[in-house]
DNA sequence: GCTATCACG
DNA sequence: ACGTACGTGATAGCC
């Protein structure tokens, strides 16, 4: 049995101020810095210390405003102002904290409670521990279960809460706590409860029905005066419900090895003490700081313990381990390596990369188990040496991003959010535009916490993935995928140079002469891509009608208004004009021009763990966003060649968005649509309007497309009015008319929105969870985005699902029959190819197959394959 | 560093 | 009465 100590330090923190201060005269140092609240701080530590003996202890604080601020307004608003002196005490009651051994937290937006419900939480139904948390605050009597108690601290001395001694004291069962404020309210945190009735008539009612829900539902039981004071007050009941609620679910490692009590720091604490002038306390400690130098300094030298590996003799590693890279510089592909550290439960060494180079086959070629952070990193810089890197199945930085951590491309993001003392790679190596370099120390002893925490967390990591039933996308999926997308990566794709350079003169010339006619029509020289100046011309000076209500006292410039007024001048297409060329310019041309690498190559990243659906995303250059749409933009996609005796191969999926919608929702008829292979918008457009299919125009085909995409994005009638430039009523009938037409989607749609609301998160069929904090917003368009993304994300990640798990099939294919033909791009839908020429039968039948066939859903999945001398050609 | 704009699926 | 379709990244202008 373990014993775990939770203590509300904020409640302590307050109890121990208002304690001793009175007429705002309180306990000063001789610098005049208030110490009252922290001398009742380090007593009270000291006194559960000794009382309870804990195995692991934690420390938490209120932070910022908190979500119930937010929701409710005037949430706390009894209170006063927190005094001065006492929030100056705030800083150091941390520091007083950790130095006596004890781990807090603060988590932005949420209050101590529901920090310490969450690791209540972790001990029920777990006959292993015992925990106890400490507070005056009656509200945390709400966590109790037989295996968490309560120290309910009293003006004097304190009583034991457990589970009997609750229901012998109220009647009632500890969760029913919030039932009870609810009625009752409390004063001390303006929860209101219902008007007229105080805690002997709450407890009665409790006793009597159980649950507030209860108490309203026979509310035609209670009589007289009580039953009008509570449907009176009912709202304000659940609303004082909802307050009293403390959050379980608070963002935050529970891993309880992370709050072992570590005993004091001696220096630290007593630093503090003297600091604070307690005399008192440095004397009982019976130490001297003379005593405890010594055996300091021997600690820290025992605690840093890190191996410099300059001659390979000296890296025993026996085990699986842990193994980070550090690197100088944001983008690998060019950024120099520095070194590695390693961690294998024992010790920590660190590799410099050249002797790591050297020796390849002992660090990187062995048995054993090899933990990372940012797989796909490994793998490229190894690549670039010639190398390879064998046994990796385990990336935190994946496990984080499926579990909805911060996550970030820097690992110490996750360690600081786990409490760990390391530094930012911002704050050790500066931004991107100002890099330095640190000492080697400062270097090492980074990486190696980094090497550490990676180990030290992995089993918590993996528990926590299988709890979320993510341990598939984990193993089979996106581990995989590191090595695959590393591949693609460093093979990088051909861009032509040449053909961008004339492509961008021949751009030039067109822009030169679009500028003169603007300023032949606006009577003015002026700078076009200035919003502001543009704005002014057209607006201002020449007076055109803006068809919109003036936002924030500015117009705006955006394609979609200017759509609006081309008809009033011909200046209008001349400026759009303007723009998609210099887009095309800047972007395309110089932009893509900047990134080609000496070797004539594009090497692009692609970050796995960015998007909140699942999908990659690619930057540096983005690859995903070359023009497609108009037929001169796509002319860039010519520079995209393939190698020597190669051709380019495509292959997309068509309409995989709205098949999976299809498919999840349930939707016969649409599902039979799809595998009779209809012209789904088509099909739409009949079902719609309820003409037959070949009777069908080209425009309703249109405004079926927009329907349909607008409802896999959470449609509103505004927007699909917008984008179909119609009347809103219009747009209003066609939505109807399709949720009529297809009522299984909208009880899909329905049933998404409440399950989300109720959980807090979505999932997509492979179990990607992605959870929605909006949906809690206290702002009903932020709610409703939330509920957009509910519905959107499921389609677009169950999407991102397959088409991942189809790379890593296919990449395993060309292994398997040794080809030569490699992946190169992919653009959400669509997969891009080398493909040798002698290949090209082989590799289209495998890819076709695979990612027609990698998962089953009720509709078939189609595949369109297109080849040609280059990009554009295979289209 | 932030905003507006526009390129992609 | 409110503001208004999902997910990205790069650039120029502006503060």
């Amino acid at each position: 049995m373990e014993k775990i100590i939770l203590i509300d330090g904020n409640n302590i923190l307050f109890r121990s101020y208002y304690a001793t201060a009175y007429n705002g005269n309180t306990m000063k140092n001789s610098k005049g810095f208030p110490t009252n609240a922290l001398y009742g701080l380090v007593n009270m530590m000291n006194k559960i210390i000794e009382e309870e003996k804990p195995t692991y202890i934690m420390c938490a604080f209120d932070k910022g405003k908190t979500f119930r601020h937010e929701k409710y307004p005037d949430y706390k608003g009894g209170r006063g102002e927190t005094p001065l002196e006492l929030i100056e005490q705030f800083p150091k009651a941390r520091e007083l904290v950790e130095a006596m051994g004890i781990k807090y937290y603060e988590i932005d937006n949420y209050e101590a409670d529901d920090i310490i419900g969450t690791f209540a939480k972790k001990c029920n139904n777990n006959k292993n521990y015992d925990a106890v948390v400490i507070s005056s605050d009656k509200d945390l009597l709400q966590l109790i279960t037989d295996e968490v108690e309560v120290k309910l601290l009293k003006p004097v001395g304190s009583i034991r809460m457990t589970h009997q001694e609750f229901i012998n004291t109220y009647g009632i069962e500890p969760p029913r706590m919030v039932d009870l404020k609810a009625l009752m309210g409390d004063s001390s945190d303006n929860i209101p409860g219902v008007k007229g009735i105080g805690e002997k008539t709450a407890l009665t009612l409790l006793q009597e029905y159980k649950t507030l829900d209860n108490v309203y539902e026979n509310i035609d039981n209670i009589k007289g005066k009580l039953k009008e004071k509570l449907i009176d007050g009912k709202e304000s009941a659940y609303q004082s419900y909802d307050l009293a609620t403390i959050y379980t679910e608070v963002p935050i490692d529970t891993d309880f090895e992370k709050i072992k009590y570590k005993g004091f720091d001696p220096l630290k604490y007593l630093e503090i003490l003297e600091e604070l002038e307690f005399y008192s306390l440095i004397k009982k400690l019976d130490i001297k700081k003379e005593n405890l130098k010594g055996e300091i300094e021997n600690k820290e030298k025992e605690e840093q313990n890190i191996i410099v590996v300059n001659n390979i003799e000296d890296l025993k590693i026996e085990s699986d381990y842990s193994i980070y890279l550090e690197l100088y510089g944001y983008n690998y592909h060019s950024a120099k390596p520095l070194g590695f550290s390693l961690y294998d439960g024992k010790n920590n060494y660190y590799v410099p990369f050249d002797v790591a180079v050297d020796n390849s086959e002992v660090l990187f070629e062995n048995n054993y188990e090899k933990y990372t952070y940012d797989l796909k990193k490994l793998y490229v810089v190894l690549k670039y040496h010639n190398l390879t890197l064998n046994n990796c199945n385990y990336d935190a930085m994946i496990a984080g991003y499926l579990l909805n951590k911060n996550i970030k491309d820097d690992i110490s993001y996750l360690m600081k959010n786990n409490g760990e003392d390391v530094l930012f790679y911002e704050e050790e190596f500066g931004n991107a535009s100002k890099l330095h370099m640190p000492e080697d120390e400062i270097i090492r002893e980074n990486a190696c916490k980094k090497a550490k925490f990676i180990y030290e967390t992995k089993d918590f990591y993996l528990k926590e993935l299988e709890k979320e039933e993510e341990l598939y996308l984990f193993n089979d999926i996106e581990v995989p995928l590191t090595e695959v997308l590393a591949d693609m990566e460093f093979t990088g794709i051909n861009v032509s140079k040449d053909y961008l350079e004339k492509m961008g003169a021949e751009i030039n010339e067109k822009l030169a002469l679009v500028e003169e006619e603007i300023y032949e029509l606006a009577g003015e020289k002026f700078n076009i891509m200035s919003p502001k100046q543009l704005a002014d011309i057209l607006f201002v000076k020449m007076g055109l009608p803006y068809p919109k209500r003036v936002k924030d006292n500015s117009y705006s410039t955006s394609k979609e208004i200017l759509d609006k007024v081309a008809p009033y001048s011909p200046i209008i297409d001349k400026i759009l004009d303007y723009r998609t060329l210099s887009k095309l310019y800047n972007n395309y041309i110089v932009g893509l021009i900047s990134e080609i690498k000496p070797d004539g190559k594009i090497h692009t990243l692609f970050n796995q763990t960015l998007t909140r659906t699942g999908r990659l995303s690619c930057s540096e250059p983005n690859l995903q966003n070359i023009p497609a749409r108009l037929e001169y933009g796509k002319l860039i996609r010519k520079a995209f060649y393939p190698e020597k005796d190669s051709i380019i191969l495509s292959s997309d999926y068509s309409q995989i968005e709205l098949r999976v919608f299809a498919a999840m929702s349930n939707a016969e008829n649409l599902i039979e649509a799809f595998k009779e292979g209809n012209d789904i918008h088509a099909k739409t457009a009949s079902d719609i309007f309820n003409i037959p299919i070949e009777n069908v125009t080209k425009d309703q085909r249109r405004q079926a497309k927009a329907v349909n995409f607008g409802i896999l994005y959470g449609i509103s009638s505004f927007g699909l009015s917008e984008d179909l430039n119609i009347d809103l009523s219009k747009a209003k009938d066609f939505i109807d008319n399709y949720l009529k037409t297809y009522p299984r989607i909208s009880e899909y749609m329905k049933e998404t929105i409440e399950s989300a609301h109720k959980l807090g998160y979505v999932k997509t069929l492979m179990n990607r969870k992605r959870i929605i904090e909006e949906l809690n917003n206290k702002n009903y368009m932020i709610r409703q985005s939330g509920e957009r993304m509910a519905l959107n994300t499921p389609i677009q990640g169950t999407s991102a699902d397959i088409l991942k798990k189809a790379m890593v099939e296919i990449y395993k294919e060309f292994a398997k029959r040794n080809l030569k033909s490699k992946m190169l791009i992919q653009v959400h839908d669509e997969l891009v190819f080398n493909v040798l020429k002698s290949e090209e039968d082989e590799v289209e039948k495998i890819v076709r197959d695979i990612m027609e066939n990698t998962y089953k859903l009720s509709v078939p999945l189609v595949v369109d394959i297109n080849k040609g001398i280059d990009w554009y050609d295979a289209k």
